[in-house]
DNA sequence: CTCCTTTTATACTACGTGTCTAATTTGTTA
DNA sequence: TAACAAATTAGACACGTAGTATAAAAGGAG
């Protein structure tokens, strides 16, 4: 890398932390940098970029620090995960991070929230899948629900927690919340409550190829159900043929293709309308509603 | 109050709730309020202080609506408390005042970051003494840790069920989060951990008479132990009869003064430690160091 | 009308981000 | 070494912000 922009980048790491983002001037950082504004302004558009610069790097080393935690060991090994918790903590108490990672998150830079809102749901993905190594697939749907409640409950704790003990230890907290934590599986598994399901994070996150594989299932199910009232129906051999070729199309062409023929796709459900078994029914309705959904995330995906 | 000065805070109110407070210039206040710049320095000191003098009343409102659900119902039924959640989540969103604390809360500017501080701890300080309506008195030891878990968790479920839903209804998440938060009671009874000691409310919200109460049971227990030591010791009744004295004294000077007198305190418990039934035992350790904590507590709040 | 207070308009300082330019330094190539 | 290209510099500049200062104008009470 230039060394100027390295300087750069340093100083600029070194002042964000210890005055924050706001209370930093670019004028401090020049002056920190030994670099020139006609050279800040070469490397970096903005203020905001440079803060985004700087901090991508830090969260991929944090992250990375925790990755390297779990090799070799059992991913479902609670004391595994307690010990990448209190490691990630570690790491935002040692650089001081906290406070200048609230004033980031909440900053009005648009740029700048963006970047940190997106890093935050990096993190409760993160603690998502790493809830379904613990906890098992089949309690998947309320996961996301924990990871938002552990997440929480740990930021909040570690706040006040900090503020009764000099040189915290942020395990004992990590400790305490996961521990708590165990015990929403069973309630939660008896109970059956719901609030966020999981395939929001592929919305949030913005991973339109996620929510087809989500809906795939679905739709694959529906699509058989059809084909099996297809087989009972009392129709003649002829559209029985015709309306298999229809659903055998649109299977193919919303879910293999490429760029899906969208209108083709929408005449050849017409077609499946006007037969009575399936006109005005609940079945249709929701194949209908499906098909749509998938059409309209994959157009937007392009 | 003076017209020019409610145009103000009117204008403020508005336009920081619409833009935030960052992006709020005192220019566009004066443009939207008919005030001149003049004026508004008449009455606020700085756009900290309109911000602070803004959202004073706000609060306070929002804390009033919350108290007057409870006026003729039992302070111990859950769904009281799970109804004054509801409508303060609700005020905070019909006034999208979510991103707008966020910011104020994460600013570097340090009385709006000393104000918002104070407001999130009156509301860990307000659900740590509802829940102790809800558990029990003998629960006390842990609804400290409650209150802030909670909090962090309804925060962040109600951030992230926003998102996922127009029209958010926090019943649903208020409902959700309460429902976890009850299993803590038992678990928590059972294994007796503690994360943060409810003592610390006091000391965050600077209340040194608070803490002297806390302290004054432990110290008028062992108070009494001493005594009971005195009358099963085998020393002169003189002797006896002084050091009685002495404790008396102790006990008057220390929690019923409004001055307390610390020389003279200091040199009565000299006398006791002369005695060699109390000279280098443990009791006496922590009799002079409770002491000395009353006294340091008591001296800092005048 | 007079006196006093409130309010206004406006200029000013100090500081911030970001643009621009002409001069200078540095590195590379002939 | 000479010449050229790229990187770097200092500093002026435009524009927006918070807050100060001041003289003129407006408003209200006796």
């Amino acid at each position: 890398m230039n060394p100027k922009k390295k300087q750069l980048l340093d100083a600029a790491y070194r002042l964000f932390v210890e005055k924050g983002y706001q209370s930093t001037s670019i004028q401090d950082i020049l002056d920190h940098s030994n670099v020139s504004k006609g050279t800040f302004y070469n490397y970096f558009s903005s203020k905001n970029e440079l803060f985004i610069d700087v901090f991508n790097v830090v969260f991929e080393k944090m992250r990375n620090v925790r990755k390297d935690i779990l090799v070799g060991r059992d991913v479902s090994d609670y004391e595994t995960f307690i010990q990448q918790g209190n490691c990630y903590l570690e790491l935002m108490q040692k650089y001081k991070l906290y406070t200048l990672f609230e004033e980031a998150v909440a900053s009005n830079e648009k740029e700048l929230k963006a970047f940190m809102e997106k890093n935050r749901l990096l993190e409760i993905e993160w603690t998502y899948h790493r809830m379904r190594d613990l906890f098992g697939e089949e309690k998947a749907p309320y996961l996301l629900d924990f990871a938002v409640l552990y997440t929480g409950m740990l930021q909040y704790a570690m706040y006040f927690f900090r503020q009764s003990e000099k040189n915290t230890q942020p395990e004992r907290v990590v400790r305490y919340v996961f521990n708590r934590l165990t015990h929403f599986v069973d309630d939660v598994s008896r109970t059956e409550e719901q609030l966020i399901p999981p395939r929001f994070l592929s919305v949030w996150l913005d991973r339109p190829q996620d929510e087809v594989v989500i809906r795939k299932e679905l739709f694959v199910k529906t699509n058989e159900h059809m084909k099996r009232l297809i087989g009972l129906s009392a129709i003649s051999d002829a559209s029985r043929e015709a309306h298999n070729e229809v659903l055998d199309f649109v299977y193919e062409e919303l879910l293999e293709r490429k760029k899906p023929k969208i209108h083709l796709l929408r005449r050849a459900l017409d077609t499946l309308d006007e037969d009575p078994i399936f006109c005005g029914q609940d079945i249709m309705a929701t194949y209908k509603e499906m098909v749509d959904e998938i059409v309209m995330i994959r157009t937007k995906s392009q």
